[in-house]
Parts: C-alpha cells; sequence; structure tokens
DNA sequence: TTTTTTTTCAATCATTTGATTAAATAATTT
DNA sequence: AAATTATTTAATCAAATGATTGAAAAAAAA
C-alpha cells in the first residue's frame, strides 16, 4: 500500500462516501474522518463539500460510461456488440455494485447533467447502433424495432439487478458470490433475451 | 377542494418532498412551508421527521405492492398473469413516477424493511408464480427457466424507465406524453420478451 | 542555513436543523 | 356561560454542520 497524497485520500473516502449514503446524508466531518485528515483540508483542497462532489463526478464521468458508448460504436454485429456491451458492463458493475443506486439517487438533482456527460441524444440519434438497428430491419434480416425500446431494455436487464442488489443481499440464501453468479448467468441470458425478441 | 386535516397537510408535504428529494435532503422546514403550517404542528402531530417518514412509508406499502403481490397469487396463465402484472404496474407507476426512484435510494438505509414488507422471500420460494414456472416447465410446456430472473426481468423492464424518467425528459423531444406512449408501448412489449424467452 | 512557501492543525464562527417551550387561540364538554 | 381539552403560534434551544481563521509544522527554495 503506497501512501496516498492528502488530496487522494479525500477523494478516495469522499466517493466511497457519497457512493455508500448519497450527497445530502454524507457530512463534512464523516468524508474527515473517513480520510484521517483535518477538517479543514476538505476546503483546503476542493473550497466546499459541493466542489468535491462535482470533482468526484467529473472523474467518474470521465471513465465510466466512456468505455461502454465506444462499445456502442464499434464496427461489429449487433449480437457481438450486444454480448460484449452487456458482458463488460455487468463486470463494471460487479467491481463497483452500489454506482447504479448512487446515480439514480443522485440523478433527480442535475439530470440534466447526466444526460449531458453521457451524451445521451447524440446515442439515441446518431449512434451507431441506432443506425444498425435501422439498416438491419430496413433490410428484413430483423424484425423492426424501435431503439429506444431496444437500448432500454439492454440497460434496464443490466443494471436493475445491482440497484435491488442491497435488498437480495439480505434474504438468507443470497450472497454476494450468489448474486454474482445470476450476474454472469445474465450475460448470456440477456443478449438471448434481446436477440429473440428481433429475430425473425 | 375540501379542507384537509393538518394532519393530512403534513403528510401529503412531506410525501411529496420525500419522493422529491429523499429523507436526508428534505428539511423539516421545508414540510413545513410546503404544507403551509407551523413547524412544531410537524412535532405535535408526528413527534419527529424520522416518525413522520416511517409513517408515511408504512401507508405506502400497505397500498402499493399488495395490489402487486396479489397478482402474482391469481390463478391464471403465466401469460395472462404477466400481462396484468406488467399493466397494472405500469399504470400505477405512470400515476406515481418518482415512488421506484425514492424507494430505491431509500433501500440502502434499511433494506431489511423492505424485504419483509414486500415478503420477498415468500414470492421467490412458495409464489404461485414460481410454481407454475417450475411445473409448466417440468411438463415441458414452457422451457425451464430460473423464476428468480424471470422475476427481475420483468420487473426491470417495467421499473427501470420509471427510474431514468427525469434523465429521459430533459431531451428536447421528449416529454411526459411520449414518455406515457414509450410506457403503453412496453406493456406490450414487455409480455412478448418473457414469453418469448420461454416459449418452446 | 535562512527564507519562503506549502501543508496541517486546533479552535472557532455563522448558519442550519430538528426539536421544544410556554403562551395564545379555538374547539369541545360540562 | 364556564371549564376543560385540543390545536396553533412565536420564540427559542441545543446540536449538527459547512466553512474559516491564524498559528504551527513541514517542505521547498534561496
Amino acid at each position: 500500500m503506497e501512501k496516498q497524497s492528502t488530496e487522494e485520500k479525500i477523494k478516495a473516502a469522499a466517493r466511497k462516501l457519497f457512493i455508500e449514503k448519497g450527497f445530502a446524508a454524507t457530512k463534512t466531518r464523516d468524508i474527515a474522518e473517513e480520510a484521517d485528515i483535518n477538517i479543514a483540508l476538505m476546503n483546503y483542497y476542493f473550497k466546499s463539500k459541493e466542489k468535491l462532489f462535482d470533482a468526484i463526478l467529473e472523474e467518474a464521468f470521465q471513465y465510466f460510461p466512456g468505455k461502454l458508448i465506444s462499445i456502442l460504436e464499434e464496427e461489429i454485429s449487433i449480437e457481438e456488440k450486444v454480448t460484449k456491451f452487456v458482458t463488460t458492463h455487468s463486470e463494471m458493475l460487479k467491481s463497483n455494485p452500489l454506482v447504479p443506486i448512487f446515480v439514480l439517487s443522485e440523478l433527480r438533482n442535475n439530470p440534466q447533467k447526466f444526460v449531458e456527460k453521457i451524451g445521451m441524444h447524440e446515442i439515441l440519434t446518431d449512434g451507431v447502433l441506432v443506425n444498425q438497428l435501422r439498416e438491419e430491419s430496413a433490410k428484413g434480416n430483423i424484425k423492426k424495432i424501435s431503439p429506444i425500446h431496444f437500448l432500454i431494455n439492454m440497460i434496464s436487464l443490466t443494471v436493475f439487478p445491482f440497484i435491488i442488489q442491497p435488498a437480495l443481499l439480505t434474504l438468507e440464501n443470497l450472497n454476494t458470490d450468489i448474486f454474482n453468479n445470476l450476474i454472469d448467468e445474465r450475460k448470456q441470458m440477456i443478449p438471448e433475451i434481446l436477440m429473440n425478441q428481433i429475430r425473425i
């Protein structure tokens, strides 16, 4: 374990707590304690709790969605793309299972910000996947489907289990390992479901 | 508009704000202002902010999931059941579109409570739908499927659009009417997807 | 080494927040 | 009407919270 800079310690602690409890429920003193630093240092490095939150969000947005969106833009078949997207997304979520709850609960404060950062509009109108779905159905290779429904279905089926994960894990016969097994099963199942729907 | 009792005014205001902003971000003074009452009345009627929250949650749980769970227990075919469940659920969510974000973001504070209230364990082990899926696949009428995946898929596909609704509504070409149209389309689409998956 | 700059700290500030009090008003009972 | 009970209010409290200060310590530059 190499020594972290104070700035990194603060970010790591804040990231953990914001994700676990949300912005409003995370107190500056919680962050200071978790990071094992003096409260004043939080303001010294980040000016305010809000700016710290923004900094963390900014970083997360740089890494997290970019990787997924680039998959949507690859020039591979729809089936390959769906499989790759769902697999990659599932693995990312297995490493960061609390992220979906965090995103959805902060979404209500500033939905615009999230939409812009992800580039949702472009994905839905000009994205390669959207065009593939249009072209292939025009050629008669797949059933006609509304791209927005197809995307919503794909993301719903992948993300939602993580949203209810805290609930599922309270069941006696369900622990993290079993949950992750379910997710692995879904990496095969979800593409099958989606392709089933459009296969002629 | 008939006159509301003070207690009802407080509950209505609190319900609105808790759902919009969550527990931690909703301040007692916000509730008092929204309800147009003196702050002391909140404590007079409900003792504390937390007890007020619990009272509202209690009421919501009495109404909301009960109706859906009873559908799962009806003695009708799987296809009828899925269609009825998804339709009813969608209509309920159209009337209360912010409920999923509220429920799921408060879930992290006390997942046990939610699981118990819904009776999740019973649904997953002894529920009529779960048994139907087992029996029909044993008879060879449908493909073998893990009931937990089937339920997760059904609920994911229905609920998730409402989770991203605030984001979707920021898009220029998407308003509430168009969103509700999408949901209506999904009332047909989701049962098709689910039955496609298990049809032999 | 001395000076300067950067980083850290304990103490404290001002505001916000959940809650309470005691008095005033309204409603109900006798 | 008088007495009693229930409801409402303005004022206030104590704790929590986000942020700041000025001095001390550590690091870097001269």
